[in-house]
DNA sequence: ACTTTTGTGGACATAATTTGTCCAAGGATG
DNA sequence: CATCCTTGGACAAATTATGTCCACAAAAGT
């Protein structure tokens, strides 16, 4: 699964680490981090902090900023899930964005 | 101004208000809340939470709804702003709600 | 000019949420 | 069986958000 395919940020490191025929102890020791804590992101149980990401980034050899990009919407289509909104939400929330930003 | 608008939640209820004509504290009185805290949801500097939602939807006669859209978005815009995310996030977003719900 | 009302903002305790770890247990692999 | 792997629960710790109190300045009223 390459890293472009709509999957979570999660499903995207699993994805990475499996290709590698790496186990989560071993990425996440390396990474620094507790193995239930690495599967725990992998099934999107818990968000990485930006850190983490940085670290995963850099151990995978990936853009930072596209992971990144990746929890950002990732935790914006988890939010629109849980409170069960309009897809259209999202829109209106772009308008919101270029709103605000116009009134510096 | 209408609630149709492209403006925060906030200034929304604000402009609500001053159409009336009331003040803070009446409106907050009604509502339930402090007025300090009424006048900091004016200014997004709180997140109304979804029962003072509903407290100002039925003061104001409108569609809980439709404002309960509008915190949504809200939140979403402001996590985008202070993230410094892209735009194009949202529509990452957008195709990773259709993927989760997808997979069920 | 004085009084009252109004909105804002800081400080803060409290509450709610999230994070990270430990540990136990179940599966798969060899 | 023995080992390695992953998952999940429980929980303390950390982080973030909430709501109130209070003081102050500006505006409005008398």
């Amino acid at each position: 699964m390459g890293i472009n395919k709509v999957a979570t940020l999660g499903e995207q490191v699993r994805a990475l680490r499996e290709d590698a025929k790496l186990s989560l102890r071993e990425v996440a020791e390396k990474i620094g981090i507790d193995t239930s804590l690495l599967g725990k992101i992998e099934r999107s149980e818990r968000q990485p902090t930006k850190e983490q990401i940085k670290s995963v980034a850099k151990y995978f050899k990936l853009e930072e900023k596209a992971l990144l990009k990746e929890l950002i919407s990732d935790q914006i289509a988890y939010k629109i899930l849980e409170e069960n909104a309009d897809l259209d939400t999202l829109k209106v929330a772009e308008r919101k964005v270029q709103y605000l930003k116009m009134k510096q």
